[in-house]
Formats: C-alpha cells, sequence, structure tokens
DNA sequence: CCCGCTCTGTGCGTTAGCGTACCGACAAGG
DNA sequence: CCTTGTCGGTACGCTAACGCACAGAGCGGG
C-alpha cells in the first residue's frame, strides 16, 4: 500500500539466503488476491504456493452443513500450502482470501524441489510450519474456553499484525464466518469495543484506536502464538529494501 | 497387552525401510507409561521422542487459569516429539499419558540427525506431522460447533483406534479434562450413551457394546480425521511380525 | 434524487453448558 | 467389618450464545 510491492515484503522470502533466493525469483509470479477468492479447496490438490505481503488469507473449514470455522490465519509472516512440502499436497480446509492483497506465488511442484533440494529452506520452512501448528492448537484452545469478546480481539490482532496501518475492512459477517459463530454475536462484542473506545466500525471499516487496550481485553491466546511465532522465526525486521 | 511388546507395533517404525530400522534400533529403549506421567511441559526442551505402542499420549493445554483443552492424541499410529524434527526443540503444549502402557523412545538428538540425514525418514515424518495438523484442526473445529455427546463419541472413537480391545480405562473426570468440559457434562452424556446400550460405564471402566452406532452419534470429525490419517499413511497392516 | 442493497443494530424466546453443592455407590485397605 | 477416598449421579440457578425476525442506516447506481 505504501512501499511498492517486492517479495522481501514477505517475511520468508526475505529470510530466505541470497543464493536461494536468487534461484527462486524467476518463478515468483505476483498475484493480486481479490477479497473472497479460493485459492484452494478441501481435498484440492495444489497447484501453487503463495506468499503473501499485504493479503491475508484463512484457513477456513467449513462443516457438511455449511458451517465454518477458522484453522488459522496467513499473511505476511508465512505461506499458504504448507502441504506441498509436508507431502500431502492437500489439505481438509480450504484457504481463502480475507483481506485483498498482494501475493507471491509459485508453482507447487518447483517448490517443493527447491525444498527437497536445499536443506535451509527446508529447515526455514518446518520451523514456520511448526507456528502454524501452533497457531491451530491456540485456535482450539480459544474456541473451547474463551468469549466472542475476547475472540474477536485476538482476532483483530492477528489481522493488524498481518497488515499495515490500524485499519482493517472486513463486515462482520465475514469476521462471524471466521470465528465460526452468529453475525449477532460479533455485532454485540463490536459494540460493546466500540463503547469502549478501542475501535471505531463502519460499514466493513474498523479503525483501531486503543490497539494496547485491545490487547488487554483478549484472551491469552494472542500473546502465545505471537511469541512463540517470534521465538521460531527469529528473523530480520519487517522492512527491507527491495 | 496380548503379544509381547516389540517397536513395530508402532506403525511409524513398522513403516520404517528395513535399514533404517535397524540404524535405529539399537538406541531404542522401552519405557512404560505409567497413568498422568508428563512426558514434557510446555516450553520443555524435549530430551526424547516416544512411539508409543499401546500407550496413549495426549498433548493438553493448559490454560493460565489452570483449564485445559485437549489439542490431539497419540498412540501407536504415531509419535510424540514432532518439534524435534519441525525445528523447535519445544511447544506450547504438555504432553501426558492418558492410557498407560508401553513407548518405545529415543534420544532427541539422535533421532533428528538420523532424520536429517534419511530423507525417506524425515518424509514419513512428516507425513504424520500433517496427519497430526488435520486433528488439530478438527479439534478446534470440533471445540467450536459440536455438542459434548458428539465430541465424547469422537474421543471415544479416537481412543479405541489407539488400543486393542473394546474397553477403555479412564475416569469421567479425565475425560472432561481432556475435552475441557465440566465432569458432569460428561456424566451427562456418558448416562446417555449408556441408556442407549452404546457403551457401560462403571468406575473408570468403558466397555464399547456397539461401535457402529458410536460412529453416527460422533460428529464428522472423527470421520475426517481417519481418513486423512489413513491417505496421508496408508502403510502395513496393524499387525506385524516382531 | 431516490431506489435498492448491503451492513449493522435490536429484541425476542430457547438452549447448552457452567458453577456449585451434595449424596450415594463402590473399592481398597486397615 | 468398617473407614476412607474415589467415582459417578443429580439438582438448581445462571449466562453466553443461538435461531429467528425485523428495523434503521448508509452507500451507490440509475
Amino acid at each position: 500500500m505504501t512501499d511498492a510491492p517486492c517479495p522481501q515484503q514477505n517475511h520468508l522470502l526475505a529470510a530466505l539466503p541470497a543464493e536461494a533466493r536468487e534461484r527462486i525469483a524467476p518463478y515468483l509470479e505476483r498475484a493480486h488476491l481479490p477479497l473472497g477468492k479460493v485459492l484452494y479447496e478441501s481435498g484440492d490438490t495444489l497447484r501453487h504456493v503463495y506468499f503473501p505481503t499485504d493479503a491475508i488469507v484463512s484457513l477456513l473449514y467449513v462443516m457438511a452443513n455449511g458451517g465454518s470455522a477458522e484453522i488459522a490465519v496467513v499473511g505476511k509472516e508465512g505461506l499458504v500450502g504448507v502441504a506441498m512440502f509436508m507431502g500431502g499436497e492437500s489439505t481438509t480446509s480450504r484457504a481463502i482470501v480475507q483481506s485483498a492483497g498482494t501475493a507471491y506465488r509459485l508453482l507447487g511442484k518447483r517448490f517443493k524441489d527447491e525444498v527437497n533440494r536445499h536443506s535451509e529452506l527446508l529447515h526455514l520452512m518446518l520451523h514456520y510450519t511448526q507456528a502454524l501448528i501452533t497457531q491451530m492448537a491456540q485456535t482450539a484452545v480459544c474456541n473451547r474456553h474463551h468469549s466472542i469478546d475476547q475472540q474477536l480481539c485476538r482476532w483483530l490482532l492477528l489481522s493488524l499484525d498481518r497488515l499495515a496501518g490500524d485499519h482493517l475492512n472486513m463486515t462482520q459477517e465475514l469476521i462471524a464466518n471466521m470465528l465460526g459463530v452468529r453475525r449477532e454475536g460479533v455485532t454485540d462484542a463490536a459494540g460493546r469495543l466500540q463503547q469502549l473506545g478501542v475501535i471505531a466500525y463502519s460499514r466493513g471499516h474498523i479503525k483501531v484506536l486503543d490497539r494496547p487496550r485491545l490487547e488487554q481485553l483478549s484472551c491469552e491466546c494472542y500473546a502465545v502464538v505471537k511469541k512463540e511465532t517470534d521465538r521460531l522465526l527469529p528473523y530480520l525486521p519487517p522492512r527491507r529494501p527491495c
């Protein structure tokens, strides 16, 4: 949004050893990911892996009856398509764009070959995958024990960390689908946050006014995931020259 | 319980190429895992990885306020300690023995070296890890959407698959801790199952009388995890000569 | 400028699960 | 045999979240 887009805005790409980055660079393809776009469906064989820069992608499980629940969220810190190098080549969840933006993509097969040939690359990916596992585990805990209010805070923070700035573009309906709750539940929770002066909400546009407060109101899940992610991926400052 | 214990009762060990198995064999150490034993605590650096044969280990997250929730369960189909080769060397969850039994263990460092040297071994482990990820994801969904009744069915089936026979030794209190619900909730659900003639319950001893019915009463989560695990790990029949 | 759509707010009644409290039933061990 | 502790069953009020229905609010296109 501010800078010209470049692959190194994705933290994993930025963390690659120069040699690996150069090997991959010619095959990276810039893709615009519009809101709601499905990168892959449950059971699909993955064609590409995606490295978001300013897009956010949700991993969403959709039940037989149409209900849904977000499993994890991926932004500039990660990649979509870990099943490619984990070996399964597909997953039981859907990957859907939650916030429009840009990603760099790479043919799955090519990426897999690279990963298998270069252990440094593989280890970076596995570290990220463990961070993703932590996020999933914490999502399970959060779904069990925490209130919608707390979960909304956690979710806003996770999204905020993956975007530049303090504003988000998401309707309450969309958030409800992600959290797997009723839209009205989100309305209530967001209303409370608004009255506390923590956010300002208006027709799909959220502005975060008081992030520290948001962190206080969130359950421990956000902090656990953040801390573990930082531990596992202690790379580079967020910005880098392109 | 029936056969003399041997490492190949663990499916991953059994699936190893003979050459890899022989390399590892001298370092495998048989360990009895008593109920409630903590194999590692949140944040601990893993000393060993464990390959259960007839033991079951729960990956449990314990919250700041003492509440808990099971993230996944590991039995003879898998191993405890994926963080060892994922790179983190620790996780945010606790590994606790849910059903006493035997496991074979191996020094974490040695295992890590083996995995890094032999890509066939690594790929087997990554496949298992993806299956574990699927289980975690489904746990998150289940916690969000399904009733205690359904979750109890799912949980019994997961445990049953990891044991020989049709009986389990677990108190309702223990099950409640795993599911992250009240003990009374489990009492109610188990009472209903008992009245339907699906199980017989008595002081920590459960006998499953009608497994097909149990599968009907369970939510889709059980089937999803089982199908995906079978897809990812299509190895060997459960029994093998030792 | 107004129509129509999307998004948000609100108000029900209903229910699953929680917290608490307590009691009986069974098993093991002195 | 009786005590003691663990385990399972039950009851009661409470709350968060649900399903449903509908009303106002803002924005964009004709």
